[in-house]
Order: structure tokens, then sequence, then C-alpha cells
DNA sequence: CCCCATGTTCGACA
DNA sequence: GTGTCGAACATGGG
């Protein structure tokens, strides 16, 4: 499920236990989640004890920070979610990670278990949290940086592109639906096409998107307003929200992900 | 039974 | 080496 204003909420979610001491830990160490984690069981005990005090989100990464025994990250998946449960609550078949704070407990949830949950024993910021690449509404993010990536990847479409973490961190399928409907960009476009006439309206579009996104969903999960893509997206039948268009939407299959746009706003390619 | 799912990675190929 | 692309991962819901 989760994009960044996804991963914004379920951060804060778990921040809301900011400050309280760990009393507990529980996990699947089989789970698939915690692959790549070094020794998940016994390094994991560290944070027994330890004071839950850094509660980080970046593109669709998550860092939390307890004092003096390590970083916990976490990637969501598809499937993944935080939750904030009772102090006692039974660990559920996918409940993969289990920490116990004073009265409650901060569970790690996904079926799927294509999320990821690493942990690092050391007080600096983990390297591979340090070397992300520039958030989208930070300084770093610039068009020459989107510009020098278009042209690179100048063959791929540009829907295809905008799912590259690399340089579009927390951009998912719906968030690169909703920026290439609102820029009025053909998602099959090859990205070379646009560095030349669409840059400035992608980087910009990307940036609304994202601060729009993380008003209307980080806060509790509110709804998208009818006049984004979002709410018509998903289903067979839908139309382009724009007001004086509501034509039908087209969907189909790009590069393995399910893409809707609308055939009369977006035409800057073939097909 | 079928098909689909807001993600990432790996290997094949040109 | 580089860029591109399909398949695989695992589970649940309609």
């Amino acid at each position: 499920m989760p994009e960044l204003a996804e991963v914004e909420y379920y951060r804060r979610v778990w921040a809301e236990s900011l400050g309280l001491p760990v009393t507990g830990v529980l996990l699947h160490p089989e789970a698939r989640v915690f692959r790549g984690c070094l020794q998940p069981l016994d390094t994991l005990n560290r944070l027994n004890g330890a004071t839950f005090n850094q509660a980080l989100a970046h593109g669709k990464q998550l860092l939390f920070g307890f004092e003096a025994a390590g970083w916990l990250g976490i990637h969501l998946g598809m499937s993944g979610q935080l939750r904030c449960e009772a102090k006692d609550s039974v660990q559920d078949r996918h409940d993969h990670l289990i920490l116990r704070l004073p009265g409650r407990s901060l569970v790690f949830h996904d079926p799927r278990m294509f999320g990821r949950v690493r942990f690092d024993a050391a007080t600096d910021l983990p390297d591979w949290w340090t070397q992300q690449p520039p958030d989208l509404l930070s300084p770093g993010f610039t068009r020459e940086r989107l510009d020098a990536f278009l042209l690179k990847r100048g063959g791929t479409p540009i829907k295809a592109l905008l799912l590259d973490q690399s340089i579009f961190p927390g951009i998912g399928n719906w968030m690169a639906d909703e920026i290439l409907w609102r820029s009025r960009i053909h998602p099959a476009t090859p990205a070379r096409q646009l560095a030349a006439s669409a840059g400035e309206r992608l980087w910009r579009t990307t940036r609304e998107v994202t601060e729009d996104a993380l008003r209307v969903i980080a806060p509790d999960w509110g709804d998208a307003p009818d006049d984004w893509l979002f709410n018509h997206r998903w289903k067979d039948g839908g139309f382009c929200p724009r007001p004086r268009c509501r034509s039908p939407l087209s969907r189909a299959d790009l590069r393995g992900r399910t893409t809707c746009w609308c055939p009369k706003c977006q035409k800057s390619a073939t097909s």
C-alpha cells in the first residue's frame, strides 16, 4: 500500500510513543522480512530497555532510533503496516515484529512480506540512510538532476522512471499516475522527449503532488478529493475528473504495473 | 477456479 | 559496462 504520504502516516503512528522505553521484543525470526538483517534475534535484543527517541521517514524508508542501542530500519513493501496496539496484543501470523512499551505495543504487520526490517547497532545514522537521494521537496531535487536523469534513461517510458526510487524517492504507482495526469503527459512518453519540452512541468507537478499527498493523507489517512485522479483510477468505467473533460479513462499494463490515464488530456505520445 | 494488488530485485538480453 | 524489461517473490481479496 504505502507511498511517501502513507509511509509518513505510519511514521506518526509509532512516533506517538517517542520517549518511552522498550520493555520487550517479539519477532518471527524466520520471516522473509528479515532477509539481509544479520542475526536479527540476537541483535534486536539490544532494544530491551532502550528509549525510543527517533522516528524518521525518507521516501518509502523508515528509521526508528533507540538511545544507545541502535537503529531499526523498516520498509513496508506492498502490504506492510505499522500499528499501535494494546500492551498485551497477541502476535498474529503476519506480525513479524512487536515492540512492547509501557501501556502499548508497536507492531510491524506485513502479510506479503515484500517489506523489510533491518537493525544497525550503532550510534551514528546508518550509511544506507544518509546516502539516500534528495527528498522531492528538498533543495537537492533540482531541475538539473531531473533533466540529467531523463536524458540518461531516455528510452524508458516516463511512467516507469517515476517509480525509480534513486531519483523519485517515495513515488509509487498511484502518485506516478497522478503526476502524469496533472501534467498532461502520456505515461508511455520516452523520457528524452520530456527533457526538452516538459521537464519544468514534470518537476513542478512532482513536487505539487508530493505536497498535496502529505497534506491530505499523512495526518490521519484522509480521503483524496474527487478532483484527483486517485478516486477514479482503480475501477473500470472511470471518467477523467477534469471539469471540462470527463472522458473515459484508459487503463493498461505498462512494464508490469497497471497504469491509468486520460487519453484526451494526456497525448504526448502515440499508443 | 480466475485475476488483481499503492514494491523491489535479479537475471537475461541487446 | 550500460540500458531495458520481464519474472519472481508471498499472501489475501474480489
